[in-house]
DNA sequence: ACGAAGTTGTTATGGCCGTAACAATATTCA
DNA sequence: TGAATATTGTTACGGCCATAACAACTTCGT
């Protein structure tokens, strides 16, 4: 009898640490009282450790080394899809607010990778714009992070990847409403 | 004819500003030259821009408001199940810098939520544990972010977000073996 | 026993990010 | 037209995080 895999949360070895709290925390959870809700902590919390290892290892491994950050390429990436933008566009689509992008803007401009231009309609607008140099090395970096990413999600089939991609953008879609 | 659902990236309206963008950035590297990975974009994209929102969510409106932070609330949980714990654990689990995990403490102790404890065995050593006060923010905290994170999965049913955790644990699981 | 090597926690420095406040400019509307 | 309001970008401040260097301590190896 009981010949099947065993998918309980392996508690046992050759876990890395973050798995093995996490596999931990989930029993704990499920055996108080009352119980808590084990699930949502286990949905919430691969989430958000998978997001953080990729962002790490992608900064440490393809940007830093080439002098860049995740958050500068990311804002390089979207001027060289978009062109030149304004600051409040940029933050719009980033979800981000405006004086990080100000932050953004001026390390990538101590490197001499974007430039700032004046709007000669508006005072108060100016435009962000990858310099020669920036499109450059966002056009390399793009080809790096595409390699590293396919290696991060390879143990998903196509049709997993495509899956996990739709379950992504429901949740994105239906976004609480009263957020920030 | 053609009366399927039109199941192409809505370009349209009624969408908010960083799902237009991957729209748009999705069909441009489809039709670059060479092609560029659009699946991998908006996979990457879809996962980290998630993570982003709802910790941004997490933040402002379940822990800030009670004098937290995310990343304090989840150190003050670990010392929760766990109980007192050296630093040097935290972050092997948290897969974070020991640095970073003094930063955490330090703010903590100020507002008197963690305290610090010498290890009589070890002289190097020092354990964080919880203070009473700490115990109950936590405790507090827990169940609010808990009903926070449902309303944001509600829209997925009981299987897909089983699903959902089982891909996410699958990648965490074979991450690639050359972590920092 | 004792010096070399490793571990632990901290500090310094620098980048990212949010909120709040601000100056400059644009827009609205009475 | 002119004052009230809104928008844009920036700055100041504080929290988070990483890397690198460091002091204190422990452990290892001979």
């Amino acid at each position: 009898m009981n010949s099947e895999p065993d998918t309980r949360p392996d508690l046992g070895v050759d876990m890395p640490p973050d798995l093995r709290y996490a596999a931990y925390a989930r029993e704990r959870l499920a055996t108080m009282s009352p119980p808590a809700d084990a699930e949502a902590f286990a949905l919430a919390h691969h989430l958000l450790q998978l997001a953080y290892l990729l962002v790490t290892d992608l900064e440490t491994r393809i940007h830093r080394p080439r002098g860049l950050t995740l958050p500068g390429f990311r804002l390089m990436f979207k001027l060289w899809l978009l062109g030149p933008t304004q600051p409040v566009r940029l933050a719009e689509i980033s979800a981000m607010s405006r004086s990080a992008v100000t932050n953004a803007v001026n390390t990538l401009e101590r490197g001499g990778l974007v430039e700032r231009r004046p709007v000669p309609e508006d005072g108060r607008a100016v435009v962000v714009a990858l310099t020669a140099a920036g499109e450059a090395a966002v056009r390399e970096a793009f080809a790096e992070q595409t390699r590293r990413e396919r290696e991060w999600f390879a143990c998903l089939g196509p049709a997993e990847r495509e899956q996990m991609t739709a379950l992504l953008a429901r949740i994105l879609h239906s976004r609480p409403a009263d957020l920030p």
